[in-house]
DNA sequence: TCATACTGTAATAAAATATGTTACAAATGT
DNA sequence: ACATTTGTAACATATTTTATTACAGTATGA
């Protein structure tokens, strides 16, 4: 779960990216957010899974970025973390025999993937870098 | 609340574009969703208070446009439902001693108000015409 | 080699939000 | 009058998000 999950992640990897040659602990990293560190570390999992990050076990360990902040941007970060912005659907089965009912759904996806792409063609335009840059 | 206003008030819109002559009651329109009518008229309220659509109470009563389709585009009904498309938030105060942490959401909320504008370009491109045309 | 400081992850709990229902007053057509 | 419909408030339930607890496993360095 977690919705918050597009701002928490890009949270982590700006502050990630003020310390590239640092390990950040999900204690600290918490601490900035306000957040619980077993929050982090779920979000963590998931940048591990994408080869954006490498964490350190044990003593001083923690986490960083695998990359250059340069080269992430936010639309990576968008498909890591987000399914695919919505504006609702019908969700208790709409009336099969009403022909507009029968297809709502998918006329609603249809109209959602063109949003998604105006989203992912804007949020690609922007690097960790300069998201980043802006603190 | 109702998250799925948009979705909501679209289906009913586009039911009601295709009977744009006869007052739909709330059951009926409740039915092609598999809705329950309470939920119907409270978004018929709110596009009452957006002067989208009239009802008439009583017997033979029910709601219906009051302006043609032609001149109800996507994005009218987008703002009527929706208060601003996010993908999430720092919502336990972030830091206010981090440089990062103290200023988020307000960075956080400059790019989404980019992708709204987005949004709002593309959806005020589909007329209710258009749409309710696909079914 | 042992205490300490971390990560990883599952299970559970709590809070927030969304959805659904009931109930009933008020309006209108027949 | 009566049946049918809207309008709303109050309440109930379900779902989703967020937070917490618990604890096993791993590296560091005194």
């Amino acid at each position: 779960m977690i919705s918050g999950k597009f701002a928490i992640t890009l949270h982590i990897l700006t502050l990630l990216s003020k310390f590239p040659d640092e390990y950040l602990s999900s204690e600290f990293l918490a601490g900035s957010m306000n957040l619980h560190p077993v929050l982090i570390r779920k979000e963590i999992a998931n940048l591990k899974k994408h080869n954006i990050v490498e964490s350190k076990e044990g003593k001083n360990g923690g986490t960083r970025l695998l990359r250059p902040a340069e080269k992430i941007n936010l639309d990576d970060i968008f498909k890591m973390t987000f399914e695919k912005v919505t504006l609702g659907y019908s969700k208790n089965d709409p009336n099969p025999d009403c022909p507009v009912g029968k297809n709502i759904n998918n006329k609603l996806d249809e109209l959602y993937d063109e949003i998604n792409k105006k989203i992912s063609t804007e949020l690609s335009t922007i690097s960790l870098t300069e998201f980043s840059g802006k603190f």
